[in-house]
DNA sequence: AAATTAATTGCAGGAAAATGCAGAATTATC
DNA sequence: GATAATTCTGCATTTTCCTGCAATTAATTT
C-alpha cells in the first residue's frame, strides 16, 4: 500500500456499512479532497477494492463523480483553462485595463509581446493618439487597427517560441530610441529574484527595452507572482509600476 | 547575469498523483509560462521523463498543447492563420507554387507582403533551410512556423493599409542587406509601364527591396496584368522572373 | 417463519493501463 | 560532422480493472 504524505482526520466508517452509506462517504471524501484513490477507500471502508471500484462505477454512471484509473475525481475538476480560450483571460484583461490608465495622449510607448500585451492592444481606446514601439509583430498588427496610433515595429530575428524579435539588430535598434513608458510581461516574478525569464535572447531584448525607457511597467497576472525562471531580467527596484489583478490586501504582498 | 539551475518556488505536486492531475498541472504550467520542458516536469512531478513524454503526447493528441522537441508550448501562442476567403486563392496558390521552385537550400530571400506571399510562406517545404528577410509581420509569423528557416523582420513604421513596414528606417535597413532573390507582389503590372503601385511609401520600400536583391521575381495573378497604378516601382526589364498563373500561350503575353 | 429471489460482496485469473528502463533512432547544437 | 540531448520502441513489472462465479446477505413471497 502507499503512504500518504499527510495524515487526514478520516471519518471513521461504521463496520458493516451499507452501499448507500459507502457512497455518501465517498462523495464526502471527494468533495473534501477533490480526489480519492481506490486503494485508500478500500482501507478506510474496510471492503475489497473490487467493491470500491463497483461503487465508483455506480457513482460515475449516475454522473456524480469522474472515474479515472486508480480512483476518482470531483466532477468539478476541469483543466485550468477553457478550450480555445486564452488562460486566465479575464485576469489578463483586468491587468491590461489597469495598464492602459498609465498611457496618456501623445505618449511614446514601448511594448513587448505575450497574451497580456495583446489584450492591452485590443483594449486601447480607438481614438488614442500616441506612438507605439514594439518588438512583437502580433502586437504591432493589433495596434495598427487603431487609426491614430503610429506603430513602429522594431525589427530583428523573429524568435520561434516567444514570437518577438530578438538578436543584436533588435538590441542595437532599441539603443537608439527613448520612450516615456515601457510595458513588459513577466515570465517569472518574485520579490527577491525580481523579474526572470527562461530564454537568453529574450532576456537581452527585455534588458535593452528597460534601458530605453524612462519608466517601466511590469504586467503580470497574480498567479505568476512568486515564480522564478532561470535568468534574471531586472530587480523589482528598477521598476516604476507592477500591475497585477490582485487586490492590495492580497497575502502575496505580505 | 545570474543563472539559476533550478526554479525554487514551484507549486508542489502531491505524491501519488493521478494521471489527470498531472495533466492539469502540466496545462497550468504551460498556460503560466507558455512553455514547459520535459526535464523540469519530470522533477516537479516526480515521475520519469518517459511518463512526461507520454503525458505530453496525450495532451497534444487532444489538441490542448503543442508538443515540441524537449517539451511543449501553449497553443494560444500561435497566430491563427485561417483567412479562408482570400480572393482568387487558387490562382495565388498556383503562383506561389511556381515561385517556390526558385528557392533552393541555403538561399537568402527577401519578401514583401500580400496574400500571394502568405500563400507562398505556407507552401514552403517544412524542412527547407534558408534565410528569409521580410517587411511583412504576417509573412514573418507564417514563416516562423518552419523550424529550419531563419526569419528576419525588417522593422519600421507599420503601414495600416498594406500591413508592411514602411518609412525611412525600413529603407535604410534594406540598404544594408544583400539577398539572392527578392519576391514582390504587384499591384499594377503592364508591359509598357512596368510595375506600379498606389502608395508612395510602399513604392519606396519596394524600390529599396529591388536594390538589395541580386535577382527579382514578381508574383502576380493573371488578372492584374495590364493594370496600371499611379506610381512606378520599376520597369519590367529590371526583373528576372515574372510569375503568374497564366499559360504561356495566353493572349496577354501577345 | 420458511422458502425463494434478488442484490451484494469477495475472489481468482486474465486483460488492460501505467510506468520505468535499455538500447536504437532521431533531432538539436556547436 | 561530431557530440549531446531528446525521442521512440520494445519489454518487464506493477497496479488497476474486468469477468465470471460462488458465497453471503438482504428482500420478497408464500
Amino acid at each position: 500500500m502507499q503512504l500518504y504524505h499527510k495524515s487526514f482526520k478520516v471519518e471513521q466508517p461504521i463496520s458493516n456499512m451499507l452501499k448507500k452509506e459507502r457512497h455518501a462517504f465517498i462523495i464526502k471524501q471527494i468533495n473534501l479532497h477533490n480526489k480519492v484513490l481506490s486503494s485508500d477507500l478500500s482501507i478506510q471502508l474496510q471492503v475489497s477494492e473490487d467493491t470500491i471500484r463497483r461503487d465508483l462505477n455506480n457513482l460515475s454512471e449516475e454522473g456524480k463523480i469522474l472515474k479515472v484509473h486508480g480512483g476518482a475525481l470531483s466532477k468539478s475538476f476541469h483543466y485550468p483553462y477553457q478550450l480555445n480560450d486564452i488562460y486566465a483571460k479575464d485576469s489578463k484583461k483586468e491587468v491590461a485595463q489597469k495598464a492602459i490608465k498609465l498611457i496618456s495622449e501623445g505618449m511614446v510607448v514601448l511594448t513587448g509581446g505575450g497574451t497580456t500585451m495583446m489584450e492591452m492592444a485590443r483594449l486601447i481606446p480607438k481614438d488614442l493618439e500616441a506612438t507605439f514601439f514594439t518588438v512583437s509583430p502580433l502586437v504591432a498588427l493589433e495596434l495598427s487597427e487603431h487609426k491614430n496610433l503610429t506603430v513602429i515595429l522594431i525589427g530583428g530575428q523573429l524568435s520561434k517560441n516567444a514570437h518577438i524579435n530578438i538578436g543584436s539588430k533588435t538590441v542595437t535598434d532599441l539603443l537608439e530610441i527613448k520612450v516615456d513608458l515601457c510595458f513588459l510581461g513577466a515570465n517569472g516574478i518574485d520579490l527577491k529574484e525580481g523579474i526572470t525569464d527562461s530564454d537568453f535572447e529574450v532576456v537581452q531584448v527585455k534588458k535593452a527595452m528597460i534601458r530605453s525607457a524612462a519608466k517601466v511597467a511590469i504586467m503580470s497576472i497574480g498567479e505568476k507572482l512568486d515564480s522564478v525562471q532561470k535568468m534574471k531580467v531586472c530587480s523589482l527596484s528598477s521598476l516604476e509600476y507592477l500591475i497585477s489583478d490582485l487586490k492590495p490586501e492580497d497575502p502575496k504582498f505580505q
